[in-house]
DNA sequence: AAGATCAATATGTCTTTACAAAGCCCGATG
DNA sequence: CATCGGGCTTTGTAAAGACATATTGATCTT
């Protein structure tokens, strides 16, 4: 493999995780190439001094991520081609504000309504319950990309209009001390509604991609409903799936 | 916790992975409910006769696919609400069959063509290599579902069109010795064109969902090229995204 | 020369041990 | 009474050792 790689012992960063990330780095720029065999486990562990269970821990990260494929009696090799970045728990202003696309939102509504049955079953909340209804067009380079609606259980996040406008719902959400673990998402497609083919200049019955996401946090409490929906024309779901 | 578990060490199923799987069906039939602490790690190791490593790999598997949170200094508790099936790197046909909705294939085309452009920087193949083309209908319960074109380098597998009415590509690929182990995918939706409309039974601009996708076998090769569109009012993408 | 067998190699599984760090509760102290 | 601090609990990280099993290739046998 002839790979420089060196271990910080001192350094607070685990060193599973140095390991790991090396080798990703290694495998992202092209010093490791698809169907490239890299050292074996005790190999690895002797050069650098370290257990075998830590280099395993480090090459297993890779092997969950898609990079890295193990075989027994084999060895581990470099798998990926190209990829994209996989459906990841972020938030679309995040995606859009990484890409450099100028996102900026539009708050066109903001208030506290009783959850109706879909969204109080969505939330795990009962049927009636006070919720903050958040409603924004998204905009990128000035072109109107999504509408997306949402609902927040009282008393999750301190929300207001001006905040909204130049930052993400979830960056909101973490300055609030709520951390997201997990969500739960259903991608499909229908066709715009006149008022939602005006907000976003396409002709009325056009397609839409929709996403449906319930979203949760640490404790497993349901933080947040939404119901977004795209223009299909300026707008895809990239992700990576990895057998298992 | 209270929670019946048992290791049987006679069998060939790894320790970890029973212990995993006794768990996960304990969380999806309810006997484990959202917000419930499983019992520390030690407890299970000393309890089951285990070394904490072993339990500790068992709940990793559950902890990454979104089931169980850890939490240093306090314990593990279930997370997850109700949860759809992520998409995996399955067939529709293996999907349908699962969920039993009488899943059917009509074999539109089967014929060798070569690769335009497009097909090619997919495939990572020269342009104008001969590749395997089968366009299908997908029928569920009767009904119309589904598009699906897929282009196949030559050499991967042998399809006949007899086998495809009742197997799906898949299936057929892992028959033929070809281990699918990656795969890029791109989700968005757009307009049915008349002749798709016609054969979906639905109106002329109708909105459609779409899947692109390029799957590669165990060797990093590029083993299929699929373009697939959905009636929206039939399918959707269900996922559980995991914050890391 | 072809097939079967065996040895070498690499990952897969599991145990025991040890210490580190984060979170929580409770008691001591100002 | 409030706050700080310490100790307990629990997960996080790491080591070294042992045996299992799949794969490959070389050797032996027929």
């Amino acid at each position: 493999m002839q790979l420089e790689l060196s271990i910080d012992r001192s350094s607070r960063v685990p060193l599973y995780f140095q390991l790991a990330q090396q080798l990703e780095d290694a495998i992202r720029d092209g010093r490791l190439r698809p169907g490239d065999r890299i050292d074996t486990e005790t190999e690895l562990a002797q050069r650098l001094s370290l257990g075998r269970p830590t280099v395993r821990q480090a090459v297993q990260e890779l092997v969950s991520k898609g990079l890295l494929v193990r075989r027994r009696g084999v060895g581990t090799q470099v798998v990926a081609a190209q990829f994209s970045r996989p459906i990841e728990l972020t938030s679309l202003f995040d995606d859009l504000a990484a890409a450099d696309h100028r996102p900026t939102s539009q708050v066109l509504g903001l208030r506290s309504v009783d959850a109706d049955a879909g969204v109080a079953l969505a939330l795990s909340l009962p049927a009636g319950s006070t919720v903050t209804y958040l409603e924004r067009l998204r905009l990128q380079s000035d072109e109107p990309l999504a509408i997306m609606r949402n609902w927040i259980p009282a008393g999750v996040a301190d929300l207001d209009a001006d905040s909204l406008a130049s930052n993400g719902l979830y960056e909101l959400f973490r300055r609030s001390g709520v951390h997201l673990r997990i969500a739960d998402q259903r991608i499909g497609a229908r066709a715009a509604t006149r008022p939602e083919a005006r907000l976003l200049g396409v002709k009325f019955g056009s397609p839409l991609l929709t996403m449906e996401r319930t979203a949760f946090d640490d404790a497993g409490r349901a933080v947040e409903y939404a119901q977004h929906c795209y223009r299909a024309d300026s707008y895809f779901f990239d992700t990576t799936l990895v057998c298992r």
